[in-house]
DNA sequence: GCCCTAGCTGATCATTTGACCAATTAAACA
DNA sequence: TGTTTAATTGGTCAAATGATCAGCTAGGGC
């Protein structure tokens, strides 16, 4: 900043912090989109540096790809998650769409749902560490809250939870890990299927959303 | 056939045709559970021949891959359910149920789901015809029925059965790609996700869906 | 303007990997 | 049983790839 911007592009030495985060930075979008398999040769030829230098910051591949995974996760899970989903305050359906909203916006990114699944499909920890949190910290107090608000109703159980949450997600992977055709704003969709499941254990909703039959 | 199964296995020289079945058994399972960068020499020996053998059945390992994706989707898709989908004299519950229990138990496995993903991430081409597929031969048909069936309210798009599929594709994927504990039965879960999607759309489910009671 | 630290590079090594081929040999056939 | 055919193999090549290191030089400090 304190530096004028042509100061910043053209010097070609660059502060160690500065050349790491730079490296990753181009790592994530590299990795993400050849898969995990690709070269460091390459990646170093799209960073604009040599494939030596890879090695003064990082001391192997796997090293570099372990802060891949670090960045595409990191503050990916937004810490007031779980305190939204919890505040019995607002109505039950608005902190479901609110969180809906800002999780599908936070993971619906060709970088983050390519590296997951790449990384789930090579077997890394991170992934299941990921959706443990997922699970413990977003979909068991949700859960908790659905089963509150439908406490005289049928119960849902977590798979149930899972399934919804699926049906989300996979709008992310139609779009970026098979590059299908998905809609531009995919909060009408979210909104409609996290309708059909509060109908589904007789939640009420709001008027607007009432094509259903009225129960006494 | 006419041999003994003792000479089967004996015998080192196998017919062509066997042989390259054998191949690609080999290398469908090799290659789901190591990603398609595995090599042809693992493979080789994980199949217990020579490397050189395999370019004996195929010119490239690309060519060899080509035949690992048409074997895994060979024969999934199977040609009545399009048949079974638009068959009004059955409930129209009870032929999702049907096609469901039916897809997932063609899907669900472990090669496939893997590959498939595996071949989405390389943005191979079949992934995206074997989903038209889905979109065309079966989604849209299905859509059809439902909006027949819910033809007097609120009428599903194609994104809210995209919204169903995913959510039970999902099961798949947490239990092969991120290898999360799933049910052992996933037709109890698929089953709910049916029922309440037909519910979201006021069409009349059978008796026994009514609310369970709460906790027994 | 000069120095000297350290960020960076070119060259190189050891393996790995896809692909090829001449030589070998199992097995069908007479 | 002997002959023939082709399925199979060991050996090898060239390119690609992860990793290393001595040396160059940019650029901040004096």
């Amino acid at each position: 900043m304190s530096d004028g911007p042509d100061t910043m592009v053209r010097r070609r030495r660059l502060a160690p912090e500065a050349r790491r985060e730079q490296i990753v930075d181009a790592a994530v979008c590299y990795f993400a989109e050849v898969g995990l398999a690709g070269t460091t040769r390459d990646l170093a030829k799209r960073a604009g540096i040599t494939q030596a230098l890879l090695y003064q910051y990082f001391r192997s591949k796997a090293e570099l790809l372990d802060a891949v995974f670090a960045r595409v996760y990191l503050d990916r899970m937004s810490p007031h998650w779980p305190g939204l989903i919890t505040d019995r305050n607002r109505p039950l359906r608005e902190r479901m769409l609110t969180f809906y909203a800002e999780y599908s916006g936070a993971i619906f990114s060709y970088e983050w749902l390519r590296i997951f699944m790449a990384a789930g499909l090579a077997g890394e920890a991170l992934n299941r560490r990921y959706l443990d949190h997922v699970r413990d910290l977003l979909l068991a107090p949700l859960l908790e809250e659905i089963r509150f608000a439908a406490r005289h109703n049928a119960q849902p159980e977590m798979e149930d939870l899972w399934n919804l949450h699926g049906g989300i997600i996979y709008l992310g992977i139609r779009r970026h890990i098979y590059h299908l055709p998905t809609p531009d704003d995919v909060m009408p969709v979210i909104e409609r299927a996290i309708d059909r499941f509060l109908g589904g254990f007789s939640i009420d909703l709001p008027a607007k959303a009432a094509p259903r039959s009225p129960s006494p």
